[in-house]
DNA sequence: GCTCAGTAGCACG
DNA sequence: GACGTACTACTGAGCA
């Protein structure tokens, strides 16, 4: 069996006894005591959070004799009897542990150790790692090179040579030790005068127990005395203090896989207890979700009577509620099968138009409905609200209906509420705003490989689900809208950003982007050939062919049998074959670097030269991209089918691809992007004077930085020294440690945080914003942009440091990225919007974040560029100048 | 033999 | 062990 999550073993009347004795006695209303159940719960929650293990056991004693009561009479016999108010929170905690998931062992006749001890040698016997949690020493001497020891106090873990810092023994040597020195709370009798240190220097002077005593005649003074005295009790202490690791136990380790917590039992349980602050650790209360809509009406439009009496309530409504279904995903290719509508909560209907499975009942004309529909469609005044409407839109828009009056879109309107609580699809909001367990695609259609377009679902399962959809996107939107009429400055935000943006992004998408197919099959042609060059020299320097995509054989190769050195693992612990380990390697290895080159190509190839002309519309000639904008935490747009974002661009190959990109005859494409976007708005938040002036007086921002930090003169800044100041900059703005800035620029780590130390020397207000970032998310659970976009940060709190670390960087990173994100695309819906009004044959086609790229007219070039460099610099309300490079040319490559 | 989910790697800003 | 994304190939497990 092999598992990289160790095994984890918990010592629970260890947890209990420490818990009750560590902890101020709590008790709730009743008077019941609680503060061990309490301390012992929350122990076990963090070592799971912790170690997050698929195996555990919680192992308590059973009570009652041991062999050790037998062995001994006086065993635990000093130890006073339990406090009733510890005794009373045993029964509480029997229940709690295996609602969490745990698996809990009581072993009558043998004591928690020993079940421990028992099962760890049956996981070392698997070649499995335990973890053993427990305050108690004793425990110590299970400790081996795939057992360790957690204190959960203290979060301390020990490993053999903890075990030798902490007792100056090893492991083995434990058990001696022991019955040397005695536990006066487990009765051990050990030697009198004997302790810690003299234990410890007999053992690691005679090796063993038994050596000591086969030389105590040579021990000099009172405690060589003592130990001549006690030889006879010696043996009896020896067997008390050993745990037993062949217990006889019905348990096998695959009986004790964790399960899911019972949230129900759970909540019942604290709620019991009245402890509330576990209470608001479970997840939100899903139990009252209701599936069934008993007083919903939902009707099916069938005949022309139906539609008009629909039509004239969408007509008389404030708002109505609107939803298409589709054969298809891709907006280009998507017929429309049937749309919903709603105007009131729990009325709406489905009006199926495109069914064709066989036996399908008549349905009316879908071209008679679009046109019925299309002057309330197409109404700016008529205000509509939908989920996710530019996919709606761009349906319409196939059939020559253009969609006005978006008033509303759930999706974004949770976006913009909170944009990391929830996936935004319309079933999550749904269950997280309405606490309501919506019909969902898969439950109608079926999944994977058999599932079944919406126009093979019968109607009578078709309708409930669509017109929900309808009805469940009105009541969303009335719960939302409350919300956000709440935060005033998220709700400018979606008025003023989000909700503007889409019918611009709608008309980037429903444009589309030109691309020369020919020149990217001849490019797949040459990289074929190349790629074919790679392998047989690869296979030539590794002695045998193998399949150079293939990690796994790939480390086989590598490290097995070429016997390279292993630079970095992988999370799962394969050696990596990543691309700065490869780099390292193809210093002294030829095959490293052969492997590089293969996968830079291979890479252009299957994503790019093949795959983007296969994406090309057939009826349009050109590739529609998807825009989400309810996806990125930080604001960000993404973007797929195909992911426009990431076309090549660092090196001279992939720039060949962007050579693809090319506008149609008459038109050039203009490419416009802000200079160091992200550095000039961490300039504006922190408003560091030093920073401020370089961007004011137009210095070459990484040099500026450069000269600052290593005490030079602008000019005499080498190249070197650049880099390293832009790597600081980029660091800067990801939140970065010294460690991981040593890791980009291959330096010392001090080296490293010398650097950042004398950069916060030189921009002290720099320094100060970034702490004084993390203190507001740390206060306030959430951090903002320029135009008050929130991220929030659940785990800016958590007891965890890696996640709360990650979350610290977050805190940093997310105002300028994000802050960025509103920037331009303020940009987009304004110069959107000048492109409309002042009617110039120029279109915006592209968004990659900081830039933007339009086709225009070659006889409108020089107006169009002065426009959208003065709109985009506009759309910065900065204080710093910000700066927006252009470029134009017949392809991508040429106008960046 | 096919489907599916998870992992590793890598393209961009 | 740098922030935010999307997409590919490969792999092993589960299913028919």
């Amino acid at each position: 069996m092999t598992n990289s999550k160790p095994f984890v073993l918990v010592d629970g009347s260890s947890y209990l006894f420490r818990a009750y004795y560590a902890l101020p006695p709590l008790s709730n209303s009743t008077g019941e005591p609680t503060g061990a159940v309490l301390g012992v719960t929350n122990m076990l929650l963090k070592l799971i959070e912790e170690y997050d293990p698929d195996y555990v056991a919680v192992v308590f004693d059973a009570g009652g004799k041991t062999f050790r009561d037998e062995l001994f009479e006086e065993y635990k016999a000093h130890r006073p009897p339990m406090p009733d108010e510890l005794r009373a929170q045993i029964e509480p905690l029997m229940e709690i542990v295996p609602a969490l998931g745990l698996p809990m062992l009581r072993v009558s006749g043998v004591e928690a150790d020993d079940v421990i001890g028992t099962l760890v040698t049956r996981a070392g016997a698997k070649d499995m790692a335990s973890l053993i949690s427990t305050g108690d020493k004793d425990m110590a001497q299970l400790v081996g090179d795939s057992v360790k020891l957690v204190n959960t106090m203290t979060n301390k873990t020990m490993d053999r040579v903890g075990v030798k810092d902490k007792f100056d023994v090893t492991p083995d040597q434990i058990i001696d030790y022991l019955a040397l020195v005695g536990d006066t709370s487990d009765n051990i009798p050990g030697v009198p005068k004997v302790g810690p240190k003299t234990a410890a220097r007999w053992l690691n002077q005679y090796g063993s127990l038994d050596e000591i005593v086969g030389h105590a005649e040579e021990i000099p003074g009172k405690v060589g005395e003592s130990l001549r005295d006690n030889l006879t009790q010696l043996e009896l202490s020896r067997k008390l203090a050993t745990i037993h690791c062949d217990v006889d136990l019905q348990e096998q380790i695959d009986d004790l896989r964790r399960g899911e917590p019972d949230v129900v039992r759970l909540r019942e349980i604290y709620t019991r207890l009245e402890l509330k602050s576990l209470l608001r650790q479970l997840p939100d209360d899903k139990s009252d979700i209701s599936e069934s809509t008993p007083d919903a009406d939902y009707q099916i439009v069938l005949n022309k009577k139906a539609l008009s009496g629909w039509l004239k309530k969408i007509k008389g409504s404030d708002l109505f509620a609107f939803d298409t279904e589709t054969t298809n995903l891709n907006y280009m290719q998507a017929e429309l099968v049937g749309l919903s509508l709603a105007v009131s909560p729990n009325e709406a209907a489905y009006v199926p138009v495109g069914h064709d499975y066989p036996g399908a009942p008549d349905q009316l004309d879908r071209e008679f409905v679009l046109t019925e529909l299309k002057p309330i469609l197409e109404d700016q005044k008529q205000s509509k609200v939908g989920h996710h409407l530019k996919y709606d839109a761009h349906i319409l828009a196939n059939y020559g209906i253009a969609l006005k009056g978006i008033r509303f879109d759930t999706m974004l309107e949770s976006y913009v509420l909170n944009s990391t609580a929830i996936r935004h699809d319309m079933d999550s909001a749904a269950e997280k705003y309405l606490g309501r367990r919506t019909i969902h695609y898969e439950d109608v259609a079926g999944k994977g490989a058999k599932q079944l377009t919406f126009n093979e679902v019968s109607i009578d399962q078709a309708a409930p689900y669509a017109a929900e959809d309808a009805d469940i996107t009105l009541q969303l939107h009335q719960v939302l809208w409350s919300q956000l009429n709440d935060e005033p400055e998220l709700k400018k935000l979606y008025e003023d950003i989000e909700q503007p943006l889409v019918p611009v992004l709608f008309d980037m998408e429903h444009i589309g982007v030109l691309i020369d197919t020919r020149m990217l099959g001849k490019q797949s042609r040459e990289i074929e050939k190349k790629l074919g060059e790679l392998e047989e020299s690869a296979y030539a320097a590794s002695g045998q062919p193998f399949n150079l995509g293939s990690p796994k054989q790939l480390q086989e190769i590598l490290f097995e049998k070429l016997k390279l050195p292993i630079i970095r693992k992988t999370p799962k612990g394969q050696p990596s074959t990543a691309e700065d380990v490869l780099l390292e390697l193809a210093e002294e290895y030829e095959l490293p670097g052969i492997i590089l080159e293969h996968r830079t190509l291979s890479k252009l190839k299957s994503t790019y030269t093949d795959k983007l002309p296969e994406q090309v519309d057939p009826d349009t000639g050109r590739v529609h991209t998807s825009y989400h904008q309810a996806v990125a935490a930080t604001g960000r747009l993404s973007s797929s089918d195909p992911n426009l974002q990431n076309i090549p661009v660092r090196t001279p190959e992939g720039r060949r691809i962007r050579q693809a990109f090319v506008a149609p005859p008459g038109y050039k494409l203009l490419a416009a992007d802000y200079s160091q976007i992200e550095l000039r708005i961490m300039a504006h938040l922190s408003g560091d004077s030093g920073l401020l002036d370089a961007f004011e007086k137009e210095l070459d921002i990484h040099q500026a930085t450069a000269a600052e930090v290593f005490g030079t003169a602008l000019d005499d800044v080498t190249s070197d020294q650049r880099r390293s100041a832009k790597a600081i900059n980029f660091g800067l703005i990801y939140g970065m440690s010294a460690f991981g800035l040593a890791r980009q620029l291959g330096i010392e780590r001090r080296e490293a945080q010398e650097y950042v130390d004398l950069y916060f020397s030189r921009y002290p207000s720099v320094k100060e914003f970034m702490s004084d970032i993390r203190h507001r998310a740390h206060e306030k659970g959430f951090v903002e942009t320029v135009y008050g976009r929130r991220l929030y940060l659940p785990e800016i709190n958590s007891r965890n440091v890696q996640r709360r670390q990650y979350a610290e960087r977050s805190a940093i990173n997310a105002p300028m990225q994000g802050s960025a994100a509103d920037i331009i695309k303020r940009a987009m819906i304004d110069i959107h919007g000048w492109l409309q009004d002042s009617s110039r044959n120029a279109r915006i086609i592209m968004q990659v974040h900081d830039e933007l790229v339009f086709e225009v007219a070659e006889d409108q070039i020089d107006e169009v560029e002065t426009e959208v460099v003065q709109r985009m610099n506009n759309a910065a309300e900065i204080n710093v100048p910000s700066k927006v490079d252009v470029g134009v040319g017949d392809n991508w490559d040429e106008a960046h």
